[in-house]
DNA sequence: TTGAAAGCGCTACCAT
DNA sequence: ATGGTAGCGCTTTCAA
């Protein structure tokens, strides 16, 4: 493996023009950089990734930490793969699997210079914790945060629950499920407000055991539907789901024990996914890959690079046959 | 931000002895080793990342090669992220999107010293071209590969293709078709054979027109199974597909033609997915995430690490409600 | 336009 | 058990 001191010596000009030459710098002859390129050439020369990165202190990488990589994240992981590619930057995939622990060996590997910046897709952490490596680089949410210090990239979710509350509302649904998915998470408790407000609001019939949280899966959303359908005092002729996974898995659960629907059941999905597309589901877009430019942008002004400006985001029902 | 050359000073010891520290040497006293720890404590010591990357020649990270991130390659993706980080190395997500120069950049950024190795997923590039960045480090593949040089981990595609058809040849059907993947790869090659043996073997009805190639999504499985249906000389009557997304598709599009399944038309999907699952399609179990162990113990054997064994693999056929 | 030299922060060999 | 020191390969200031 050669390096830029062979370069240096064989061509007989110094490591500093030979490192000007590499980071097309105006102050080269052309005549030396040419000699200089040749020689590069014929060496089959490739500057090393480590010795710039400690020399200059970036590492052109970013971490992603998420719980695991699945249908939810994945078009904010391919989004800000392909956006952060463009800008000259690899992503790195940190899971948790929601072990607190691991998760936090990304935010120590910002810390040991291994990555730039972070991009948060889900965490687990204590938000306190996490917050204290800001000050080792920028660190960026999808999930909303309550730190002020981890800005986040995530939309409004009041608006866009609301937004599908007030469809099924419109067709006459009034017995209104909810299968809400982290308890925890601020996603979460603005959905919950939008429907407390929208319960208020319309007049809704309200019964606690309608509404769950921490529904995630196909397979929750199989088992939510069975149970919701024993519910003493009837159950609910409209469920709104955290995702479409979830709503895939309660259509084809109602399907198999014979409940028609739309007619005796409205299911809504979110995030718009191929999945709702493939079963008909009716779903609320949410601009996803969007927010995952937002999130490198945010990262890329952090940096100290451009300043890009934030697009504004917004929600749309797509209606398919499920409402 | 402090540094090993602080820490050595302040304690009184010497670089070497710090670094003994740091790396868990026995060579130094109890005494020495609690002072150091303590000072390294109170600094808020972490060893820099790239610069342990550039003394030892390693940076415990390995590029993943995909065209992009899909459902297909997610659980070949999470089983290697998981298993890698387990023995210390984090993945790097390179995306192609098909182009075969931004691909490269993956194998320079090997060449580089960026990755100490690269598992390629699916690739776009010429071989052999790939075959030649194999001395820069170890590569391993999921795609089977016609290059020697290159170790794969796929599986004989040819058996578990034929365990389908032959599931479904058993239960009558003899109108066969096919909805192939990427037309070049040795997959979708001796999946064409193992069809081809099968026709021969069990007098197969055959129709050049049955069998398609460059299928792998559900909008393509959508519109192929609506041309499928207006053959001349008649339908087929059963449709092995190159992954269960393609299966999603042709199953819903073909419930929207009123077209019954399994009675007119048997399915049976490829991978065994949560999607199969969930929409009762009988699919063929490829067990993913063994795979995506094996190409991790290859490639630590390469690097010098210990050779762990490959596990024995094979395809198992899962029955749902499509045949 | 070019060069000398001092970093960047750690490892590892050779002494003692 | 500990220290001295020469790398690892590049960038960047300061001079010339």
């Amino acid at each position: 493996m050669s390096n830029l001191d062979q370069i240096a010596k064989l061509s007989g000009f110094s490591k500093a023009t030979v490192s000007r030459v590499l980071n097309r710098s105006p102050h080269v002859s052309q005549a030396t950089r040419e000699i200089i390129l040749k020689i590069m050439e014929e060496l089959d020369y490739v500057p090393n990734g480590n010795a710039i990165s400690l020399s200059t202190g970036e590492t052109m990488q970013i971490g992603m930490v998420t719980e695991g990589i699945n249908e939810v994240m994945l078009p904010f992981l391919n989004s800000f793969v392909e956006t952060a590619s463009r800008h000259g930057y690899q992503t790195i995939i940190y899971t948790s699997g929601g072990d607190p622990a691991k998760e936090l060996q990304a935010f120590e590997d910002m810390r040991r210079k291994r990555v730039d910046a972070l991009v948060i897709s889900t965490c687990v952490n204590d938000q306190a914790l996490l917050g204290s490596y800001c000050k080792y680089g920028p660190i960026v949410s999808w999930q909303r945060m309550e730190l002020p210090e981890i800005q986040s990239v995530a939309m409004n979710q009041y608006d866009g629950y609301m937004l599908g509350l007030e469809h099924v509302i419109g067709r006459g649904y009034t017995r209104i499920a909810n299968a809400w998915g982290r308890p925890a998470s601020m996603n979460t408790f603005g959905r919950i407000q939008a429907y407390q407000d929208a319960a208020r609001k319309y007049h809704l019939e309200v019964n606690q055991e309608w509404s769950q949280t921490g529904i995630f899966s196909i397979r929750q959303g199989e088992e939510l539907i069975r149970r919701l359908l024993l519910i003493a005092g009837g159950p609910p002729n409209a469920i709104l789901c955290a995702n479409d996974m979830v709503a895939a898995g309660i259509l084809s659960e109602a399907r198999r024990l014979k409940v028609k629907v739309p007619e005796e059941l409205a299911i809504v999905g979110f995030d718009n996914t191929e999945l709702a597309h493939t079963l008909g589901i009716t779903s609320i877009n949410n601009p996803i890959g969007a927010q995952a430019q937002n999130a490198l942008h945010l990262i890329l002004g952090k940096l100290g690079g451009t300043e890009a400006g934030q697009q504004e985001l917004e929600f749309q029902l797509v209606q398919r046959a499920t409402t």
